[in-house]
Parts: C-alpha cells; sequence; structure tokens
DNA sequence: GCGACAG
DNA sequence: ATCTTGTCGC
C-alpha cells in the first residue's frame, strides 16, 4: 500500500536533488582515484568497499564494512539502496581521494539523480558513475548515450560512463580510460573483488 | 508460469 | 547482485 508513495517520494527527491548535480570540472587534476562497491549476503545484508589508488594505479587504501540495504533493488532507485552503504565506508578512508568511482549511473538516468550523482552530492565531492550495460531507458547514438533526448552517458571499451557529480563528461571518460586495465576501471574492479571476497567469508 | 532489470 | 564450467574466439 504504501509502496507506491514511497516510490512517489524517492522520484520526487531524486528530481529535486538533481538540480544540485553539478556536470562541470570542479578541479583539473586527479591524483588519487577512491572506487567503491557493495556485495550482498543474505536478507539484504552485505559489505560495501572502498579502494583508494594513487597515480599509478597502486592501492593506498582498502576498507570494508557491513552494512544494511534500507530497500530491494528497483531500477532507477539504486541510489535508495547503496547510497548510504557507500558514504558509510567511504567516510571511514583516511587517505585523501579526488574522485570517486561507483557501480551505477549517474546523470544517465531518467530523473538525472543515478546512484553516482546520489553518493556524489551527498558527499559533495566529483564522482563518476560506471555500469556493464545501458540503464532501458537510455538510447543509443553510437557511443553517446541519451536520456530525454540529452546525451548523458558515453560508451567506453564496452563501459558506460557517464556523471556522478563535479566533473564533466568529458573529464570522466578520460579518467576511467586513464584507469582502465580490464573492462572496469581499477578502482572499481579491486573494490568489487574486496566485497566479494568479504561478502563470502561472511556466509561462513 | 516467464522475461526483464543500472545493481 | 547471485547461483556457476567449460568453451569458443581473439
Amino acid at each position: 500500500m504504501y509502496w507506491n508513495r514511497i516510490i512517489d517520494t524517492m522520484a520526487r527527491l531524486q528530481c529535486e536533488w538533481s538540480k544540485k548535480v553539478i556536470k562541470e570540472d570542479v578541479i583539473s587534476h586527479f591524483k588519487n582515484i577512491c572506487g567503491a562497491d557493495v556485495s550482498f549476503t543474505v536478507n539484504n545484508k552485505g559489505i560495501a568497499a572502498a579502494v583508494i589508488m594513487g597515480s599509478k594505479l597502486e592501492v593506498l587504501e582498502k576498507k570494508y564494512k557491513k552494512v544494511e540495504l534500507p530497500i530491494p533493488y528497483l531500477s532507477g532507485f539504486l541510489g535508495f539502496r547503496e547510497a548510504d552503504a557507500i558514504l558509510d565506508v567511504v567516510k571511514e578512508l583516511e587517505h585523501p581521494f579526488d574522485v570517486l568511482m561507483v557501480n551505477g549511473n549517474g546523470t544517465l538516468h531518467p530523473r538525472g539523480f543515478g546512484l553516482a550523482s546520489h553518493v556524489g552530492v551527498l558527499l559533495g565531492k566529483p564522482t563518476i558513475g560506471i555500469t556493464k550495460k545501458p540503464i532501458k531507458e537510455a538510447e543509443r547514438d553510437n557511443s553517446l548515450l541519451k536520456i530525454n533526448g540529452r546525451v548523458e552517458g558515453k560508451i567506453v571499451n564496452g563501459m558506460v560512463v557517464s556523471v556522478g557529480h563535479k566533473i564533466s563528461l568529458k573529464t570522466a571518460v578520460k579518467v576511467v580510460k586513464n584507469t582502465s586495465i580490464y573492462k572496469m576501471p581499477e578502482p572499481l574492479r579491486q573494490a568489487h573483488i574486496f566485497c566479494t571476497e568479504k561478502a563470502k567469508e561472511e556466509l561462513k
């Protein structure tokens, strides 16, 4: 009964908060890069992990934390499921970082406020959204991805890249290219490996 | 019941 | 996301 109203409320908040997203570069040089991801165990519990890498893609710091996911997965509302978990673990990091990479969309989203933007606005730092496949509402135009007729994402090496916050799409693409060895930027890949490993340990 | 889905 | 091996292709 209340579920439809919850969804309406979340959608309204996304529209409102999307106005806060800055789709321009606020810094020009990216030294330390953070990747954060969440793996699930059971009953909406999971492990959030964050990894910081330096300019030569060396690991500077790794952190993980047990988390609870407040709502089930629902396309278009991933931010309300995972953003707090990611913020919790990222805030425990001691090293500084210039940009955060997240497994999800940024402005390539029906209401311009995917997980990466959600995390970015709440954190107040530059974020980049990266996914393996475009969100269903996206329209493809060669390597460009449009939502509501506007270019908000780009396909790079099979990955979908979009602006999370405080960065331009052009720069976001550049950062992703510079940090990719495999088909996923290293900070995100390491964070993913780390949290799935910890999630499996949790199941023992 | 089946397929589809940003994860 | 997660359950899960080998296999085809570059």
